[in-house]
DNA sequence: TCATTCCTGAACGAAAACGATCATTTCCAG
DNA sequence: CTGGAAATGATCGTTTTCGTTCAGGAATGA
């Protein structure tokens, strides 16, 4: 079994249990040694998706139930945060925002509770990060849901979005190409299409992985949207392309710690004698 | 400081942390002795809210972010959890259910995860619980979320509800008198109306300490429901008074264990004999 | 083929947490 | 006022877990 593969699984298994599992129970499942699970645990402590414990690991990942958010590869993952931290910084207290689901959307949306805002979302993990919230109105669009995103989708959304003005709309896409922007469902662009004209201000969240790739489902074309963020990696091509399209475009950086864990994280600095052995007590 | 408070507050605080607390976190925080709060652990687990982990203690109420959910009362939380069970034969499979918000409708929500059924909902929490299940259709309701309890209300949860029907629709309210049903919330009692006319069949879930209380808004009157699902506690004049409006009464049992359980559970069965030594690799 | 590197599993001492017990305090009921 | 039950906090021996180190094996590249 892969390293990467035992670790998905060790999150999954995780996530079963209700957000708990100790090591000697994961050790007997997955037929590995502790000391094996114990570097596991750690190197998942270290991407941000699960939290050790005496006695076991902790499941932080966003959102336990949805499969969605378990194969938030590390790479892209630190890739989408500094993504969500540029967008987070061109939103305004006060504003009102319209948020997308996907995992992009989900980092800003964690970036953004306890800013006062008034947030409109079909996306129910969104949605659970402002429910407690008492700083932000939250407004919930209905639909069906569809169970892979946990997304609200379908005729009764895109009603609903018709009713509803917000002055920007953050949406996610699976792909970019020359033509314009793509996603992985019908029913998904038809009811993103809404939240574009719902909104002032359209902006699109994307990786520079997405482009290049298009996706099942035509969303828009690039001229339609009014800015795109994207990380610093997108190649000076696609820069060029973006804002010949009248398109606002900006770079999230990366910062240099996420540059070394985005790399797997090794090159072990100093070795091993950086181990932390603080005073206890 | 009482217990019982105590006990709340290590609730609070596990649930503020994210989830989890160490043990040594709280006895600080608290200005309590490890014992003591070994102890409330060991009180907590067995109610069900919590589940203690070597270390610490892991927060299993049911829904992490909403402070509603936080004041479990173990008494009223086993009537609760009778009421659900009964109501919860009550269902067939394959059904068409709109599920209210509250805390006796989530226990609900809680015994039907599994089932083949179409779920519509306007409670976050409730919605959480079916968004990753393969086996249910799951519509969510949208609207402006009352932080409260994290439920959908006003004129576009109202409006959406117009376009639905159900087979059954099952209600928690706040208060039953002899004119009818309350809740504490007006938005609340409007959306609830709409909800009763989207169905064939109406069914409240109330235990016995609702009844005699009114609340602040009036929802419906007694007849107006098809169906009370209540505890076995409730006397026998309002039994009397129910039936006499013509509405069908079915009265959950309250399990043995949970008798006990209720009375503050003690009596320490076997003692701590069952030492497990097993072998190690 | 050989050497290097990475991953894995086992072992061991140290540290932490557990349950149990006991003394003290608090709080009621008689 | 007094006796007893319940709750609290400290202590102690035991068990569990942790981090580290070391050795064997697989994969990789020269």
């Amino acid at each position: 079994m892969l390293a990467s593969e035992r670790r998905h699984r060790v999150l999954e298994l995780v996530r079963l249990r209700g957000g708990f599992a100790s090591l000697p129970e994961l050790a007997k499942e997955l037929q590995v040694s502790q000391s094996t699970l114990r570097r596991d645990l750690e190197h998942l402590e270290r991407t941000g998706v699960a939290r050790r414990t005496r006695g076991g690991v902790l499941y932080t990942g966003s959102f336990p139930g949805l499969p969605h958010f378990q194969l938030r590869e590390p790479a892209q993952w630190e890739k989408k945060r500094a993504i969500a931290r540029a967008a987070a910084a061109l939103i305004q207290n006060g504003d009102t925002l319209l948020l997308d689901g996907g995992s992009t959307t989900y980092e800003l949306a964690r970036l953004l509770v306890g800013r006062p805002l008034q947030i409109v979302t079909n996306s129910l993990p969104v949605a659970n990060l402002f429910a407690a919230n008492a700083f932000a109105d939250l407004v919930l669009v209905g639909g069906i849901v569809y169970p892979r995103t946990g997304v609200a989708l379908g005729s009764m959304a895109i009603q609903m979005l018709q009713h509803i003005n917000v002055r920007r709309s953050l949406l996610s896409v699976a792909g970019i190409n020359e033509r314009g922007f793509f996603n992985s469902n019908l029913l998904l662009v038809e009811t993103e299409r809404a939240m574009m004209q719902a909104a002032d201000e359209v902006i699109v969240l994307a990786d520079s992985t997405k482009f290049g790739h298009k996706s099942l489902a035509f969303l828009a074309p690039l001229e339609r949207v009014d800015c795109i963020v994207a990380d610093e990696e997108l190649s000076p091509k696609w820069q060029e392309r973006i804002r010949r399209a009248g398109v606002r475009l900006v770079l999230a950086p990366l910062e240099p710690e996420e540059k070394a864990a985005e790399e797997e994280q090794d090159a072990k600095p100093p070795k091993s004698t950086s181990r932390k052995k603080d005073s206890r007590r």
